[in-house]
DNA sequence: ACCTGGGTTCGATGATCATCAAACCTCGTG
DNA sequence: CACGAGGTTTGATGATCATCGAACCCAGGT
């Protein structure tokens, strides 16, 4: 019912950092990353209530991360790669690629 | 008085993240990305008081992102440029690029 | 010894934020 | 229409954290 938009601009790097420094954001963003193509919200997420999550899907997608469609009524989300490669280049890439060298957390 | 080591290894990506995503943290390490060597640390804030700096230096030193080292009796810091690219290949050169073309906050 | 300049630590305060449950919305299907 | 599955919003709560002043420490100089 919300008519806040599916995507928004990349926001400045500081914002995006922010988004990105939170464990579970950090790991919906390694789920999305590891797919091509976009990801049903449930499968991006385990240990937090709904709520909670839908929370951290708004902080992604206000800082330009995800991008938010429907797909058969069902909200899908994808990671917004060109835009982060244009603003950030290499960031995403070494945060993500760095996540799988060290233990989970 | 404290017996903290001037330097620890680069922490976990969250904990990295969460040390960058701090306005006046990110301007210390723009400061120290743009000096090659190391700067007193009078040079790398401004806005805050004393207490607050040395407190976000701690933090940045604790993420392993930058070292401390005593020069002619002052504090001295340094970004540890080949750690953090050993660690995080990308990712701090990234995002002071990207610091470098949009409007400072 | 006294001061001063440069950092650090402590304690307190206020702001931000992650989290949840409950209520709500919106489809699609029986 | 009623119901349920999948998300969202709201309101509240507790934790984390940025910030400051004040006290402190540690050199050098006078």
């Amino acid at each position: 019912m919300s008519d806040d938009p599916s995507s928004y601009p990349v926001a400045p790097v500081q914002d995006v950092l922010h988004a990105l420094a939170d464990p579970v954001r950090l790991e919906m963003v390694r789920r999305l990353w590891e797919t091509d193509g976009s990801v049903q919200c449930s499968g991006l997420y385990d240990g937090v209530s709904k709520s909670t999550a839908s929370h951290h899907f708004k902080v992604l997608r206000e800082a330009g991360i995800s991008e938010r469609s429907y797909v058969d009524g069902v909200v899908h989300h994808r990671l917004r790669r060109d835009e982060l490669e244009a603003a950030l280049p290499g960031v995403v890439d070494g945060i993500v690629g760095a996540l799988a060298h060290q233990p989970v957390r």
